[in-house]
DNA sequence: TTGCTAGGTGAACGCTCGTTCACCTATGAT
DNA sequence: ATCATAGGTGAACGAGCGTTCACCTAGCAA
């Protein structure tokens, strides 16, 4: 079996159960009976920068799982595997301040489809948080939930469309603010 | 000290190191000063479930870090405390499925404005796929990287912008396909 | 054919782990 | 005033950890 399929099972199994195996579990992991093989691989995992041990001497992952190479803008273009040394960043840190308090939402209709909020994307929203003018958010307005920017004109609060073929909303009876949108995501395929 | 504070300070480090604490590391992180204080309190923890053992009774995190609650659809609104029974994802493992071939790169220009790519954005791009029509892609053109939609007509490969006031590019000399566009995200603010 | 090496076994080692004793306070209820 | 209890200390424990012995073996080079 080739060192980068040893690599791949071990990854597997600290994405599975959050924590790195132990030596014993390893040699399971790779068919091996003694603990001495497992030493002998992790080295070389390590020396090839697969695996890492941290200052107390504990296997960890070189990179948590989720992280993506970084790079700069797209007229750059794509690295070739020589010219590798991209920043790594987690797309989930990058999205989210504050777990407990953020939703993600699918993105139903074309009301914020000048936004470049599609039908079918997801939003990622933020509960609790203060909503400025110009936020887009997700609302409570007459008993029904809809996403919009807020606007405020002449100490009135509204809701508005990013649509031309949209009017506004003004509330008839309440509007609440539910959560602030802080991101989007979309995927394609 | 409250007990949510524990928590934190236990996940940080998770978040930090890639491992949880040792009961020992825990006794500096909260300023026990003996392992049974940190007994006593991690038991706690995992009773009110904001910690977990394994089956080999090894401590880890309850949900991997960056997952988030998913619901529904936006009409759907915002969940109370009480009625909190949502499915929870990983945007990470949502947006990326070969990480090794996978780059996040930010847009520049509107030339894809029509498709709901604006100028800001991160589009997460897959390198070593194969393009189809219709796929956006990230490309080098006569020399120089562009992201489009890639079309073909009459035999032709050209690349479209999703933007009426920019023309079809077409290749003089060279056309190659660097990756394709598998995700796009937006961070607000 | 011989000898070296890479890659494995199995046992033993000390160390650190999480657990569990007995015990020591403050604090608040009775 | 007293007592129970929550929450801490410090020491001791066995288990399992990662490491490191000596040793075995197949494959390749000389």
């Amino acid at each position: 079996m080739s060192i980068e399929h040893y690599q791949s099972k071990i990854i597997s199994f600290y994405e599975k159960n959050r924590r790195m195996p132990s030596y014993g579990e390893i040699a399971v992991l790779l068919g091996f009976k003694s603990k001495n093989a497992v030493s002998k691989v992790v080295d070389k995992l390590i020396e090839i920068g697969a695996l890492d041990k941290d200052s107390q001497g504990r296997l960890v992952p070189t990179s948590v799982f989720g992280e993506v190479r970084m790079l700069g803008v797209v007229e750059a273009g794509i690295p070739t595997l020589a010219e590798e040394a991209a920043e790594m960043i987690s797309i989930d840190q990058f999205l989210i301040k504050n777990r407990d308090h953020t939703y993600v939402l699918t993105v139903k209709g074309d009301s914020m489809i000048d936004a470049g909020i599609r039908d079918g994307d997801l939003v990622v929203a933020e509960h609790g948080r203060t909503a400025k003018e110009g936020d887009i958010v997700i609302a409570e307005v007459d008993g029904g939930w809809t996403m919009k920017y807020l606007r405020n004109k002449n100490g009135t609060t509204y809701l508005e469309p990013a649509n031309k073929s949209y009017r506004p909303i003004f509330a008839e009876e309440s509007l609440n603010i539910g959560a602030v949108v802080t991101g989007i995501i979309r995927k394609y395929r």
